[in-house]
DNA sequence: ATTTTACTAAGGGAAAACCCCTAGTGTAAA
DNA sequence: TTTACACTAGGGGTTTTCCCTTAGTAAAAT
């Protein structure tokens, strides 16, 4: 019997989950949370082999929340469990700790397979993350150079916001100039052309909520 | 017995829905579909009452599948089931023909009472949606103001893709003092300032996928 | 038949974004 | 201690976006 815990602020489809996960005989759900801070509060108590991590939640991350679970509980196994594919976020959740990643796309075998490998010490990553890290490993980019740093990521956010570089200047209390330098290395980083470009690839990242 | 049908091409959460749904009662889960177009081919020999629609869908959207449902089965229920609660396209979504109007973080208890209130021969829309619509009709801004053109739905997908002005005149085979016209009516219309807001949006109201 | 609307496109100008460059500071790692 | 990096910020430039005006054409509504 594997005990499965649900993190997922999105109501209808935790229940969602709960329900497609109770049919299958080997699984037992122990609980679903639908916070980040639900979850790392009933963990102590929590009989839990392998939590199903939502990355994009209100308030606390995926990831934030994996990292405080895994000092709590070292031995807790993470599937983080997503809508996009894209190519920063998830390494950040490998390095948290997670050991599989599953597209919310996926249907109910794929989840119940990731589940199996992940119990049995394995790993499971969905098809097309293994593409997309499969791209990244032959096109010999190096994770450090693109990685944005704190900085950049708040630049990022208000860019998002629709914020100016005037306003953004105003905001962060630096000059304009230094904001233009920001929002020039951010666009090389993160290899896009322009803010609409941008602003698509910081939700795919979970950088930014719409 | 009501019996429902669930359309939306994100399988997990149309799983999670069938099996919320089934463990209701009153309610017959006659189908599920993940496309318009095989729903619409099975709509014919399909005994449903009211059928939950995605709106953003892959292929033919919630809104045109619902247009052409109705054509080939007048009285047939349509409940939007959606992700944001944005002003432009649940109006669309009740020309189209739609008696209710649920967001997709909404709960069980929710989505049950909807379908009563619906099956009695009702509407029902979400708490949410009610106050977006009180306040537009408060502020008493009238829908045809704002609607966008075809041509400026064009013009707005294409920024959304990242292209600028001049590759979007190319694109169209406009000049791009036209394009230009065009984004700046779009920005007014939609009451967006720059290219981040609107992109964000775009999405929200369903012009544009990520 | 006249009015309205969408689409087209120009001139012209202000503001914002984008892209170089150099360069100082402080912190943290080798 | 030197090296590396993040953050800061200036000069100076091009390109893009944004905003205003005027205006012609074709199609649709009144």
């Amino acid at each position: 019997m594997i005990n499965i815990a649900i993190v997922d602020d999105h109501e209808m489809f935790r229940e969602g989950l709960v329900l497609v996960l109770s049919q299958v005989e080997e699984i037992n759900i122990v609980g679903d949370f639908n916070s980040g801070h639900s979850f790392l509060n009933a963990l102590r108590e929590l009989d839990v082999d392998i939590v199903l991590m939502d990355i994009k939640m209100d308030g606390m991350n995926g990831i934030e929340t994996t990292q405080k679970a895994k000092t709590l509980k070292k031995d807790l196994k993470v599937i983080a469990v997503t809508m996009f594919v894209e190519d920063s976020y998830y390494m950040q959740m490998i390095n948290a700790g997670a050991h599989g990643f599953v597209l919310k796309k996926a249907g109910k075998y794929e989840l119940v397979q990731a589940i199996q490998e992940v119990d049995k010490g394995g790993n499971y990553f969905s098809q097309e993350i293994l593409q997309k890290m499969a791209f990244k490993a032959i096109s010999g980019k190096e994770d450090k150079e693109n990685q944005l740093s704190t900085r950049e990521v708040e630049v990022l956010q208000l860019i998002c916001k629709g914020l100016s570089t005037k306003e953004i200047s105003k905001n962060l209390f630096i000059s304009q100039k230094t904001v233009e330098v920001h929002r020039s290395n951010i666009l090389k980083k993160t290899e896009q052309k322009n803010i609409a470009q941008l602003v698509i690839w910081a939700i795919k990242n979970n950088y930014t909520t719409i």
